[in-house]
RNA sequence: CGAGGUGUAGCGCAGCUGGUAGCGCGCUUGGUUUGGGACCAAGAUGCCGGGGGUUCAAGUCCUCUCACCUCGACCA
């Protein structure tokens, strides 16, 4: 089993400990630094490179599907957070206060933005005057303060980075249509670029959005058989237009309230690539998403010649890849779990046999799995290599995520299930939410989502044994 | 906010019944090396988390405090 040798005793292994494991990789990736404010963290360039590729591919698709940028105040009066009850009520146990500026205490609190659609909605209210101002289709970029008190790296910091789109429109179908949208926009970022399968569906009364109809969310199953709730899209109806006013003048002449939606996609994605592709030996990183999708590792480089064509294939691989070469005087195994433990998808290795040979050696970090390829084929070789990979990972999680969901008909069978194989478990809702509290006490479950592939497993729900209404995925959940 | 744990060099740690600071890795310089974490030599690095006490003397004992980590209650 050389493939799964531990070349770095660094990382604690995930069958050990998966915190450990977790915040090991985190660190030794470089991905992020603790810092001196508790529960916020210093995202280090390697890290950051991944948010601008994330942020690069999800704003690409925001913008084929019509939204502007926008920036709005990180600061919020306490009046304007106060408007809308289900949504102070949601969020007022972590927000944090501005009290002074400078020496002077202010005459009105500020609320450092855990959430921006109260500000969405005060502007909507003053530039919406017309069946012809909709529909507003926005979106910001930027950091939110949550005061959390239990906070990881990425899954749960008291400062993000996210993006939440706001939009208003004309009828409650249109808002509709543009909840679900997103959500498939979400979905297929995560599978086709994260290499993340995720579960589409609608969140229980008791999970849904502070202030929303309805939230819809996709779901994806981590290494430890935990959920992770990895992006929301949420259907205001009119809730918001009616406690903000902001309303418009239809074709009919009618005073109408506008219909929104707002929907994000946060840093904490970042854990998820983590924790479902990685390994021991590190972080593996699907080709889409990585910053360096292959590392040059010249070997025997300070014979005449080596330095020289490896700084040559990265001139030329430059073209068709995110290269990066590997010349610092480190012994060459060295870099091979170096690189290997920052996920970088590919490894060329070019050593004076090699060159003698006009060839290179490729080494795909998925499973170390060596290739001899010809220099003069890499052109075609080496995106292909990347391609083979991205469908491999994808298919890898998609066989995790199968072989840790179950199906349970009763409480004592979703328990032994929990605690033995931890995981989603298909189960029957009756749509009581005394059902849902009773599984989260006794196991610590929750229900993730209201699946839109729905199945019959049985008739009855799976806690009280009455009427079923629907199938619903529930786990453990980040 | 409850329960537990840890703070000593950049990182990981040792430091006993108190006697004035050590190991490994990393770092710097020079040399030999290079196909899975090389070797030799010479270096540099400390308010022992912070305050207060006990003592002739405190990483070490007492006390308060702060920070961080892990696990639970609440959340993207």
């Amino acid at each position: 089993m050389a493939q799964d040798k531990k070349f770095v005793e660094a990382i604690t292994s995930m069958n050990e400990d998966f915190a450990r494991w977790y915040t090991d990789i985190v660190k030794k990736a470089d991905l992020v630094e603790y810092s001196g404010v508790k529960g916020c963290m210093i995202i280090r360039p390697y890290g950051y490179a991944l948010w601008e590729l994330i942020q690069k591919e999800l704003d690409r698709r925001f913008k084929e599907t019509g939204h502007e940028n926008v920036y709005m105040p990180m600061f919020i009066p306490e009046s304007l957070l106060q408007k809308e009850k289900d949504h102070v009520e949601g969020f007022a146990p972590e927000v944090a206060w501005v009290t002074h500026g400078g020496s002077e205490e202010l005459t009105e609190r500020l609320c450092v933005r855990p959430t921006s659609e109260t500000l969405f909605c005060d502007h909507y209210k003053d530039i919406i005057q017309s069946y012809r101002d909709l529909p507003k289709l926005y979106n910001q970029w930027c950091s939110v303060v949550r005061w959390e008190k239990t906070t990881r790296p990425f899954l749960r910091s008291v400062e993000f980075l996210w993006q939440e789109g706001h939009t208003a429109h004309a009828t409650a179908e249109e808002a509709q249509e543009e909840t679900i949208k997103m959500l498939n926009v979400y979905a297929s970022f995560c599978e086709e670029v994260l290499a993340i399968p995720v579960i589409k569906g609608q969140k229980t009364e008791r999970e849904k959005f502070a202030g929303a109809n309805e939230t819809y969310t996709i779901e994806s199953l981590m290494h430890d058989g935990k959920a992770l709730q990895s992006g929301t899209s949420h259907n205001f109806g009119d809730g918001f237009a009616r406690a903000f006013e902001i309303q418009y003048l239809d074709k009919d002449n009618q005073l109408k309230y506008v219909h929104q939606t707002s929907w994000g996609m946060s840093t904490r994605i970042i854990g998820a690539i983590i924790m479902v592709h990685g390994d021991d030996s590190g972080l593996v990183l699907p080709p889409r998403i990585a910053p360096t999708q292959l590392v040059i590792v010249p070997v025997q480089q300070q014979v005449e010649g080596v330095l020289e064509k490896a700084y040559e294939l990265k001139e030329r691989l430059s073209k068709i890849c995110r290269v990066k070469i590997d010349d610092s005087d480190k012994m060459p195994g060295w870099k091979f779990s170096e690189h290997e433990m920052r996920g970088i998808p590919l490894r060329l290795e070019v050593g004076p046999k090699d060159i003698q040979k006009n060839q290179v050696v490729l080494v795909k970090r998925l499973n170390r799995e060596k290739l001899f390829v010809s220099m003069d084929e890499l052109e075609t070789k080496i995106p292909e290599v990347l391609e083979d990979l991205q469908n491999a990972l994808y298919n890898k999680a998609l066989e995790m995520r199968k072989s840790k969901t179950f199906t349970a008909v009763n409480m004592d069978e979703m328990e032994r299930i929990l605690n033995e194989t931890p995981g989603f478990i298909k189960a029957m809702y009756c749509g009581n939410e005394e059902c849902e509290i009773t599984i989260k006490d006794r196991m610590g479950a929750t229900a993730r989502c209201i699946p839109f592939e729905q199945e019959q497993i049985s008739d009855k729900c799976v806690c009280c044994q009455k009427e079923a209404k629907h199938m619903v995925y529930w786990g453990r959940a980040y």
